[in-house]
DNA sequence: CTTGACTCTAGACCTAGGTCCATGGTTTAC
DNA sequence: GTAAACCATGGACCTAGGTCTAGAGTCAAG
């Protein structure tokens, strides 16, 4: 058996070290994020420098695109020990949302491109290939 | 002076040929992207067919990534007959967010895919690299 | 021993872009 | 002539991910 690391911090010093909003530690609770923490006495929470580790987890995570609910499927899948397998097969699933997501843009950066080398950028909008375009183009 | 078009249209009919809902319509006349409707004796709005083209507009627009409020924009352009080059502007403007945002999604794809390739993908998720560099990666 | 900083809870509020609901009047088709 | 289908209004509700508030209790410094 490990020895439990030692919970030394309150919420407010969570946050700071883990670089988010104290009710966004909260949040993270109520999300099922964060298992429910131990308490002082008078009811603070009371954390082990292990949350500030899943914090962050979450925070990278997040910046890669992985939705809360994702999120949560990673952590647990971490927690239980569970397959490798699944957790590639989540981080492909996002990769493939992320390709398409790009897909989608780089059409539309097309069209707007296609669009505003079009248009002269001098008198008034009548005539004006954007405007024109986007009033009279079929679906 | 031209002469005005008929105003046929029920609010169900238009939103039929406009392909949105009916809701959609009011919620898009409280926005302020449609004008207020004329009315029957009995109070239903009435609508000329350029109405659904105006509808049409904001649809492709905003299939373009235009919000509501550019697209309010735009049209207030359309309307007063204002410069090419303002359109010109948030054209451009809205390629450069279009671009920005297909260089944020490629670096997170290129993060995401040397995760996937580095992740056998078998045994548990001791030692995954996913897992592991989402919890130890420094900011 | 008091003042200020910290924490607690439940719940409201925010953005964006709608969507749905209740309740009641109107119109149309049979 | 009546039932189905349509339309009116105001306001609540939805997703996602928080953020903020009120009112009350707690803790540390001087």
């Amino acid at each position: 058996m490990l020895e439990e690391t030692p919970k030394t911090l309150t919420i407010g010093r969570l946050a700071k070290q883990a670089a988010v909003g104290i009710d966004t530690v909260r949040f993270y609770e109520r999300r099922g994020l964060l298992p429910e923490p131990s308490r002082t006495a008078a009811g603070y929470r009371l954390y082990s420098d292990d949350t500030i580790a899943r914090i962050r987890f979450i925070r990278r995570a997040k910046s890669l695109g992985f939705s809360l609910d994702e999120i949560g499927n990673l952590l647990d899948l971490h927690d239980s020990g569970g397959q490798k397998s699944a957790v590639k097969q989540l981080t492909q699933r996002k990769l493939d949302q992320i390709n398409a997501k790009i897909a989608d843009l780089s059409k539309i950066r097309d069209v707007l491109r296609e669009l505003e080398s079009e248009c002269s950028g001098t008198g008034n909008v009548s005539g004006c290939p954007i405007i024109e375009t986007l009033a009279t183009a079929e679906d």
